[in-house]
DNA sequence: CTTTTGATCGTCT
DNA sequence: GACGATCAAAAGC
């Protein structure tokens, strides 16, 4: 693994609190990370990755520090950062950012009407944004991704959005008081649970 | 404001 | 053949 990726192995969860704050670049666009998921490879029924890899899952299962983006209900795109030792299979979904840099190419692929904190309000719009799709599978982050200097101070967490296994486990994690953070929506697939 | 529903197709069963 | 790590517009309050 290379050296600017040892960030992005430990235990999972706090992988994923580091990716708050980070800055994300792809062309002109730069998102600063508000809101992420963590999926932890074939130990986590919620994952992707539960059932080992496959055409799919693979770039999950390289070395971390790598872009892992998958087509969503038909219509989406969404990016991961691959984490952990090389061949574990996790990653931390991108849920939420602020766009702090070419605003106006973001707000072309996004649509004129839509305002700045719903640029990349949601895993699909994050993507949409920074003019992620297909192509960008298995992208290296090397000189796209700016960790901060320090863990967030403070970092709020609560259950996965979106998924119907291990929907209570709470690894999605947020930048408290970010008006770019989603609004949490349980799966409707997710069983009754305790929120 | 919240809830409901349609869009749309790759992936795995 | 069913389902899904989603979204936005429409409809309900």
């Amino acid at each position: 693994m290379p050296g600017w990726a040892e960030a992005l192995v430990g235990p999972v969860p706090e992988v994923a609190r580091r990716l708050l704050g980070a800055r994300l670049h792809h062309g002109d666009v730069t998102v600063r990370i508000t809101e992420v998921e963590a999926y932890d490879g074939p130990n986590d029924p919620a994952s992707h990755a539960y059932r080992g890899s496959t055409a799919r899952t693979e770039v999950m299962f390289g070395p971390p520090g790598h872009l892992y983006v998958y087509f969503s209900y038909g219509m989406h795109w969404c990016a991961n950062v691959v984490t952990g030792e090389d061949g574990r299979g996790s990653a931390v979904l991108l849920r939420a950012g602020e766009v702090v840099a070419g605003i106006e190419l973001a707000r072309t692929r996004r649509g004129a009407k839509v305002p700045d904190v719903r640029l990349a309000r949601g895993p699909a719009n994050l993507a949409q944004s920074l003019g992620l799709d297909r192509s960008s599978n298995g992208l290296s982050l090397e000189d796209r991704l700016d960790l901060p200097a320090g863990v967030a101070a403070s970092v709020l967490s609560g259950p996965r959005v979106g998924v119907s296994q291990a929907a209570d486990v709470p690894w999605r994690f947020w930048l408290a008081g970010e008006p770019t953070v989603s609004a949490y929506r349980r799966s409707p697939r997710a069983p009754a649970g305790s929120r």
